[in-house]
DNA sequence: TAAATCAGTGTACGATTGTACACTTAAGTT
DNA sequence: AACTTAAGTGTACAATCGTACACTGATTTA
């Protein structure tokens, strides 16, 4: 790379981590103004059109940053766990690890998928949906050839990207060295995943009205 | 009511009608100006200091109509579907078709929950754990008492209001006369509440890890 | 080495922002 | 009927906004 390109990498970078930056203070990316960034990057005004059209494609790359942030937290789940029955289970602890490494990027996810921005929403929508079809691959080449309903394995891998999503929420707010919060934070998951996927593996042997109509029929007399 | 309460009053309706109105575009609340409330409002910009400090308690005060407005929806699930079996399921259809008739509100709800201002993020989340306890509330009424913990109920109910405000944020963005989108978006909320409380109920006989080791256990060896 | 390129600067503009302050005038009070 | 109250008006101002335009000067190209 030659040095200009390489000053000018450098400036783009700076350009990134600023908004990344003054979204700490929990401010919306949406909300942060063009003058507001290039001062905190340390650059003119002007300059800012050298390296983006605007604010709404420097939010893009960082929604691109986001997706190559998470490409390798799914590879590490596949190769910590494997196929075992732990495998589930772990990749609430790999998320969580991966969110606080990565807590900026993550930051802009929870604050910006609902924001004001209709294409910077769509960007990371299109991220979580990939993420959810790899991760709902991962559950079926996990249970092999069952009875599982595919429709009911995506619906699972949906719902466990949207907790996810929830939990980052909560994580984001917290103090860096509330470990006691965190930890629990990381059990809620787990815990929540258990009983999601305890559902899906009875949906096999039994319908929800015969189940649910059992658990509370004594109920219904003294009522 | 004398006249000039009621002016004032039909004055601050305007202004939170207002806010709401500008919202529908897709623009959150955090952005919008005091200047553009008053002029979608009809009156001049300093007028606004008469019934608001400034944005932020115009924004306090849409949460607790929001509130206001999920009580009866609670009041109305009860009534509908009792202590039948069909109770749980009854929750996805009630409360669709109360997103659909405020949408305004839950438009708010969805932009700010996660958004730029942390009274505002509080008031939210404050409002859907009172609504988490009064569900969390009223299954333990509805099992009766089983083997069942207490915990896991609570986890569940927050779930389902995590899965609820995911799908709200779905249907908002659709138009107004996808009714076919819109019962689809009704079935996935259906089936993700029954997949939840199969697990739920499993947890009585069964733990997670005996029941994920007997459906894995057959792909263990052959990879 | 001379010429061309282009990342970053500096100035300038009109538009919009929040809000302070003095005002009008209809409604409420005495 | 005279006086007070207060909701809404109108003006004013400094701060900030996005961006157009002409520039400088280090780096690359010919």
């Amino acid at each position: 790379m030659t040095i200009r390109a390489e000053k000018k990498a450098k400036t783009r970078r700076s350009l990134l981590d600023a908004a990344l930056t003054l979204m700490e203070s929990g401010r919306s990316f949406t909300g942060l103004s063009l003058r507001e960034v290039t001062k905190e990057a340390g650059v003119v005004p002007t300059s800012f059109y050298r390296h983006f059209e605007g604010m709404e494609e420097l939010g893009l790359v960082i929604v691109d940053e986001l997706g190559l942030e998470m490409r390798p937290m799914m590879r590490d789940v596949r190769q910590r766990a494997g196929k075992s029955a732990q495998a589930v289970t772990q990749t609430a602890h790999v998320y969580i690890d991966t969110v606080m490494g990565s807590k900026p990027l993550f930051r802009f996810l929870i604050r910006e998928i609902d924001g004001s921005s209709a294409p910077i929403r769509e960007a990371i929508r299109n991220e979580l949906r990939f993420f959810g079809s790899e991760m709902a691959r991962d559950y079926r080449d996990l249970f092999g050839p069952t009875e599982i309903d595919v429709n009911d394995v995506n619906l699972v891998a949906e719902m466990v990207i949207t907790l996810m999503a929830h939990v980052t929420s909560e994580l984001l707010d917290m103090s860096d060295k509330d470990s006691v919060n965190k930890t629990a934070l990381v059990n809620k998951l787990v815990r929540q995943q258990e009983i999601i996927f305890l559902g899906l593996f009875a949906t096999k042997s039994q319908t929800f009205e015969a189940k649910l109509a059992d658990t509370v029929s004594h109920e219904e007399v003294d009522s």
